[in-house]
DNA sequence: GGAATACTGAACCATATGGTTCAGTATGTA
DNA sequence: TACATACTGAACCATATGGTTCAGTATTCC
């Protein structure tokens, strides 16, 4: 399997498909931390945690700066705007495509009256 | 590594990383749509894009229903809601988490500008 | 200087993912 | 009945993922 350039999107997505990840952004929504912060309120090794912090990193949801020996971790600069433009284009077509089938059922019920009506 | 209960969150966000799978969603926004036809579409065999539409289903995303031989894909009953929720929830944090950046930077400007009206 | 702290990187492991081929089965059609 | 169509499932492959341990390096503190 060839590795074609994964978007932006798709390593966004992907960052999201993990709890534990997930879970570091919500902290670091409420404060900052290192990774041993954050790698001891998730039960984790440091080498475990500090690779879930680089995939944040990678999909620039997180962004860190080390400070002598200790590596900060704040919120990235991205506010997940296309991930949620995305996702509200997805709701579209398929309020769209609901609405549509609606239509249709609406149709079947008038002809139903109609077809009632022409019987008694 | 023991997979612990994969929630739906992980599912879906794991299911939109995909720019097929993405691709595949868009599709069925517009029509449904077989098997065979999606494949022909993204250009792959029919037992990769049945793997592909599996896991879009797995993710409660996609439904499907076989009749005869052709098995048809439609959008799944879910909008998505839980995803938007989520990306919601993270963009308050983040709002929350800036806008108090923000006091701080303003707080140090006041400052600056007190200092130097004392200088002058 | 020496010990403790905080991270870093390499190596390893099991399982998942995204694809393929190949060999079926089931269904529709001439 | 025979052939084509549409899917299904197993097996395989390479790479990714989520974790670990272990052996460093760099900083801070006594």
């Amino acid at each position: 399997m060839v590795q074609y350039s994964r978007t932006r999107l798709d390593a966004s997505f992907a960052a999201l498909s993990d709890a534990t990840r997930r879970g570091v952004l919500e902290q670091l929504g409420r404060a900052d931390a290192s990774i041993t912060e954050l790698a001891e309120k998730f039960h984790m090794t440091l080498t475990g945690m500090k690779k879930h912090v680089g995939v944040l990193e990678q999909a620039g949801l997180v962004t860190t700066e080390k400070v002598g020996r200790v590596r900060t971790c704040k919120l990235g600069l991205r506010e997940l705007e296309e991930e949620a433009a995305w996702i509200e284009r997805y709701r579209q077509l398929w309020d769209a495509r609901f609405n549509e089938l609606d239509k249709v059922v609406e149709e079947l019920k008038r002809k139903e009256q109609a077809d009632g009506r022409k019987k008694t």
